[in-house]
DNA sequence: ATATAAATGAAAATGATTTTCAATAAGAGT
DNA sequence: ACTCTTATTGAAAATCATTTTCATTTATAT
């Protein structure tokens, strides 16, 4: 099996081990789960999907975890508004998955984009470099979100 | 006096009669504080920043006046990620201040900044236009955080 | 197999924000 | 100015996501 991790240990093993992070069932769990969905999850929406499955997985696990691994750069933790804080994985495989959110203000309800990334990246990457040298700041990371009304909400 | 309005209603007035609501001793006190500060203040900041003028404003008509001048667009929300929401008067006399935060992830300090806002500005409308038509989203607003270390943080 | 420290789960604590509800006060009409 | 109506208020209680505590369990180095 070139390319892929169908088999084996999963590409992930390798950063807890090299941070003396153990591989643990819950762990484990609330990796896989996430790595199967696209959608931006709560913890407690996170809780529920692996409860079916590891039902001793209590959610206090499900925030340390979470933490653990926003911490680790595995995962981004996004606020859209709501009062409950968003997780999606970072990356895979593939790689990081680079991309924005378009937030319905009405429902909710968050979209992922990707369009225009490349300008984006562009001018970002100078903006950075500006505001690093002026405020003598390390930038790490950034975040865009666009706020308005989804097709669903825009009729009233 | 041409411009400005240092004698006579404030501003805002007709703003608020034109959305029948009512002018009372919290909001102006809570407008007024607003305006003398350029800083990012939570609720309880600003709760605290008029007590002493007027100690019978409640935290919790401090949160309700917030949320209505969000509501109307004279106060941005921002989250910083310290789990307490910060508000900024949206706009003056002179217009909106349009500007963007540089947030320490260590000790949680915001900077304002405004650099390469034109370009940005530029990038942001062909961006904007270009996600409302593909995703049929009315566009009203953004936000752009950029994360680091500030360089009081930088030196561990 | 054993030791040891990291990780866990349940329950309690926290802390920002919201809700409830009776009392107050803004502003329209007189 | 006076009265009426209803928006607004403050205090206390409620909410609710997240964190902390602590005794127990478990991964993994030996």
């Amino acid at each position: 099996m070139p390319h892929g991790y169908g088999y084996g240990s999963p590409w992930w093993h390798g950063r807890f081990r090299g941070c003396g992070y153990r591989i643990t069932v819950p762990r484990q769990a609330i990796l896989d789960f996430l790595s199967r969905t696209s959608k931006h999850m709560s913890a407690e929406d996170i809780y529920v999907g692996i409860h079916k499955t590891f039902p001793n997985v209590g959610l206090t696990t499900v925030y340390r975890t979470l933490e653990l691994l926003v911490e680790m750069g595995l995962v981004f933790k996004f606020d859209f508004g709501d009062g409950r804080a968003r997780y999606e994985l970072a990356m895979g495989p593939k790689g990081v998955r680079h991309h924005h959110h378009l937030v319905c203000t009405s429902c909710g309800r968050a979209i992922d984009y990707t369009d225009f990334i490349d300008e984006e990246k562009e001018l970002l990457a100078r903006t950075e470099k500006g505001l690093s040298e002026k405020y003598n700041f390390r930038i790490s990371n950034h975040l865009i979100q666009f706020y308005g009304l989804c097709d669903k909400c825009r009729g009233k």
